[in-house]
DNA sequence: ACCTAATGTTGCC
DNA sequence: TGGCAACCCTTAGG
């Protein structure tokens, strides 16, 4: 496949001055300044240092400014763009998808790991997203009992791979009917087929994905992002949402009736430095609370039965967002929160005050998510804007540092749902964790964002999952809590995987993907065309089967090639 | 195939 | 603390 240039060619350009406009907007300097550099085009040959061309900008923005004041009156004129880095705004190199390929600005640091010195095209985390972690010591922190389950295992398994995690065909149902970007997503706790989401509207989807038409969106329980889904404990029929309107509810799935359990905005609109917005958001079963926390640093308990809402309390820098909470599986009294003051902080909820955190883990950026192992409530996974996933192996030994940091690129990006890694809670090693990848990987002339199974106790990618018709990224992910089942959120559709029944043993190195899950054909315009959106498994996909036939592709793993 | 709107948040000064 | 610029791999729709 011959690769192509996203930009073939850079048009001439006629621009129609506004002769009474005194401002020149920033698009139009920069016109200018190209108009300006046009005149040397011809003879721009020499080979420049990186000083000369700074001067050169700095002497044609200056010149850009008189000739804006002079040429005021003229009009039109015609330009010509020269070819320009779109990241650093210099000439000689350009960086930008040439096809599949993503060619980026050596000026800048590694757009994976941000060290400078090297693109991500020779990032050696690219190559390997083991490189640099050392392996967890085989004694670590598991239980006796998972120590013999391990021992089992391995004997016929060298390494901790559940048996979806390198599925050898893997079918998809995708469906999109929200109407923005999926935020958060949640499994039923108890019915196996159905999957709750919330998008960045404040609406709730609930999906039987094995009937793939049975689904209902409630677009009137909030008026804005819908942050974190939790289940009731004590009613697998009730589902407790937060929402950057302030406010939490508590949904009955059946009939779509909303109480409010909470909200932080009695007075309305007072403007934005008073309006309280929801993020992280946990529940405590021993308890009886729902633990939420808002965007001015503050924790609030609120008694499930009473709605009784203590004072709030201080546990990140003031004024900043609490994006996560997690109260840990096994120890009832310890609570995980996480924000964008750059901390992760542990929390003995019987004794909470600011500045009262049991340890705080310090990040380098802003922190998406930070959650206790699932299983045994030891181990500590997070996700931060440093395009670092940190592990901390037990919360009971030492967690100065971290016991392992993982690159993996899932930078933060404003159009995007921010990426929260995910274990697995299936994997009694609890070492499996999915999140999705920022950045694409040419894939047969594709640039596709796969979602990533990383074995945090190692670093390893053990498997990625993509599909040719899904070219968007996939910043949320959940494992199913029983069944050998992903759920995706990515843009405003919602997918499945799971292992389709093995027809043949296939090659271990190969990770088979049977596509046809999305569509690429045109849609209605209409948000709300609803069934036409629809698609079924992969296995049933009409379109593959009329149009085409079933794509099937072969991926080699990336992993330490 | 190309263009553009919608969209906030982060980090730095 | 407030203000402000940057933000590189977005996505859908026209």
């Amino acid at each position: 496949m011959a690769p192509q240039t996203r930009k073939t060619s850079f048009p001439k350009i006629v621009i129609e001055r506004e002769t009474e406009s005194e401002q020149s907007s920033s698009e139009e300097e920069e016109e200018d300044e190209e108009l300006d550099e046009e005149e040397d085009d011809g003879v721009f040959t020499r080979n420049a240092t990186e000083e000369e061309e700074e001067e050169e900008e700095e002497a044609a923005a200056a010149k850009s400014v008189s000739n804006s004041k002079k040429m005021k009156e003229k009009a039109p004129i015609t330009i010509s763009l020269k070819k320009v880095c779109k990241v650093c705004k210099r000439s000689g190199h350009q960086a930008g998808f040439q096809g599949a390929t993503y060619i980026d600005c050596p000026m800048k640091p590694c757009f994976l790991c941000k060290m400078p010195g090297h693109t991500t095209m020779n990032c050696p985390h690219r190559v390997a997203t083991e490189y640099g972690v050392i392996p967890a010591p085989q004694r670590s922190t598991r239980s006796s009992v998972d120590y013999v389950f391990g021992r089992q295992q391995m004997t016929r398994i060298p390494k901790i791979k559940p048996s979806f995690v390198i599925p050898d065909l893997v079918s998809c149902a995708v469906i999109r009917y929200h109407s923005r970007r999926v935020t958060c997503l949640e499994f039923h706790p108890t019915n196996n087929n159905i999957l709750l989401s919330g998008d960045k509207k404040g609406q709730l989807g609930v999906w039987d994905y094995v009937k793939v038409h049975e689904k209902t969106v409630y677009g009137n329980v909030h008026s804005c992002i819908l942050n974190n889904l939790r289940f009731s404990p004590t009613n697998d029929g009730t589902v407790y949402a937060a929402s950057s309107d302030g406010t939490i509810s508590c949904t009955d799935l059946e009939t779509g009736l909303s109480q409010q359990l909470m909200d932080l905005n009695p007075n309305g609109w007072q403007g934005p430095s008073s309006w309280r917005m929801l993020y992280g958001m946990d529940v405590n079963m021993e308890k009886n609370l729902v633990l939420i926390a808002d965007n001015f640093g503050f924790l609030y308990l609120v008694d499930i039965r009473t709605k009784n809402t203590g004072e709030g309390i201080l546990i990140h820098k003031k004024g900043s967002k609490v994006v996560g909470l997690h109260c840990n599986p096994v120890h009832p009294e310890l609570l995980l929160s996480c924000g964008n003051d750059h901390f992760a902080r542990i929390w003995d909820i019987r004794q909470l005050e600011a500045g009262s955190s049991l340890h705080d883990l310090v990040h380098r950026r802003v922190v998406n998510s930070a959650y206790f192992s699932p299983r045994s409530g030891t181990k500590i996974l997070t996700t931060s804007q440093d395009n670092r996933l940190r592990v901390w192996d037990s919360i009971f030994g030492n967690l100065d540092s971290p016991s392992r940091e993982i690159v993996h690129s899932h930078d933060f990006n404003r159009h995007l749902t921010p990426f929260r890694a995910e274990w697995d809670p299936k994997d009694p090693f609890e070492s499996l964790v999915v999140i999705g990848r920022y950045i694409s990987e040419n894939y047969n002339g594709i640039a596709l964002h796969p979602i990533d199974f990383i074995d945090v106790s190692s670093g390893q990618l053990v498997a990625e999952v993509m599909d040719p018709n899904i070219v968007t990224i996939s910043p949320v992910n959940k494992f199913h809590p029983r069944d050998d089942v992903l759920a995706s959120g990515s843009s405003r559709s919602l997918f499945i995987w799971k292992p389709k029944v093995k027809e043949h043993q296939q090659e271990k190195t190969n990770f088979i993907f049977c596509g046809a899950a999305g569509k690429k054909g045109k849609r209605k315009s209409g948000e709300d065309s609803d069934d036409d959106d629809d698609e079924s498994f992969a296995s049933k996909g009409k379109k593959s089967n009329t149009k085409k036939p079933t794509r099937t592709r072969h991926y080699n793993l990336k992993v330490g090639s």
